[in-house]
DNA sequence: GTGGTCTAGACCACC
DNA sequence: GTGGTCTAGACCACG
């Protein structure tokens, strides 16, 4: 479910962090359901419990998730972060369509590309 | 020419490069023209010349500068990066576009919000 | 009754405990009434009973409630407690107060935020 | 400046994140002043450098703060927190208000505690 | 067993 | 020297 690929330039606690916020953005846990325990991720994962924390750290200060002392960590209430999710890509789809205007790409080719990757991205659902 | 923002958390030298490229890219400079030499940014920009010198070596890895022994630093010829940088931000775009299409956002939003953010681009030029 | 948040931070004996503390300060039971056994609010609440019981420990600690072992909680004179309440009360109302003068909130916004809440307060009863 | 108290029950991070925010609204720092350094704040308090860095992260959350890696951490922008203070604590009277209509305490109780108190303060200053 | 906090000690990137 | 990240190991509050 989560791969740790230390390659990766960014931390861990980064790297799961973001991979369970995507999890969650695409309705992988229903709301309310727990999420595995700080300790048994950083067992399944081979990683210190302190870091899989701040994961969980991150991802309550996000809003994705709140946490009960003794009981677990479980997805919150969605809805809300969706709608921000959604503003902040179309937000940088204009900032990338000011870069492309600088750059002298036409519209059509920003809107073909776009176009093409969303419906193959339709597709392999 | 350049700005240095103290509360950027990037590194100095990585806010004077990626500035610079950006120059390059839009042709603010004649391909094989000098730039500024490291010591006199390091004097204009009250900044350390070891920093300068880095975000030189930054450009010169990515391609977008040339430098030569005893004379200094000259910009590269800039088509490839062009081509380079087109695909790069197509390749945003489309990414983008997957994303959006996996979080339900429909393509007409997307290509909208280009539009839009294109026209006012073009606009202000 | 009362109702179990389980989104909410605090511990469920604290969210009990200060429920039906609330409860006996608004004057909801009677001086030395009994207060539900700790089995029948566990099966009720759905909760484990030592979190009832902790709860009840709690508003005992706090002398709002008083155990007679083998017969059950029940609620204390709540007199000297309604008088140790109102002093917390304007007790915090004082740092507030001191807070906003350091701030440099006017006297007036204070006062006629608290005339406004009061009465709202009051046409709500 | 900051006094670590270990019979508080808030976790020590929280007494210092708290401690130093109170500073900057205050005014204790210019904006963009460097604070002390992780480091030496732990040396001075005596505590590991690791709380000493939650305790900031904690800061830089709430906006109060924003830290240049290599550099240090600099006191934000206050005004917005400011304003944003002010209303949370105007809420807070708010809420002592109802509470206070709720325990048949009289309005003019409150104002006079409020002014007493905001009174005092002012003569301290 | 659950999360939350703290300490000690280490390594890295940046300046 | 600066902040940022990670590990290891410990203790506490909660259920």
């Amino acid at each position: 479910m989560i791969h740790i690929d230390y390659k990766d330039s960014r931390p861990l606690y980064e790297q799961i962090s973001d991979r369970l916020g995507e999890l969650i953005l695409h309705g992988a846990f229903e709301p309310d359901s727990q999420l595995p325990s700080v300790r048994s991720l950083a067992v399944e994962l081979a990683i210190n419990p302190n870091t899989i924390q701040k994961a969980y750290t991150d991802l309550e200060r996000k809003g994705f998730v709140y946490s009960v002392k003794g009981r677990g960590n479980f997805v919150a209430d969605t809805l809300k972060i969706k709608e921000e999710k959604i503003n902040d890509l179309l937000k940088q789809v204009r900032l990338l369509s000011m870069e492309a205007a600088g750059l002298g790409i036409g519209l059509d080719d920003i809107q073909q590309a776009a176009e093409a990757a969303y419906q193959s991205a339709g597709e392999s659902l």
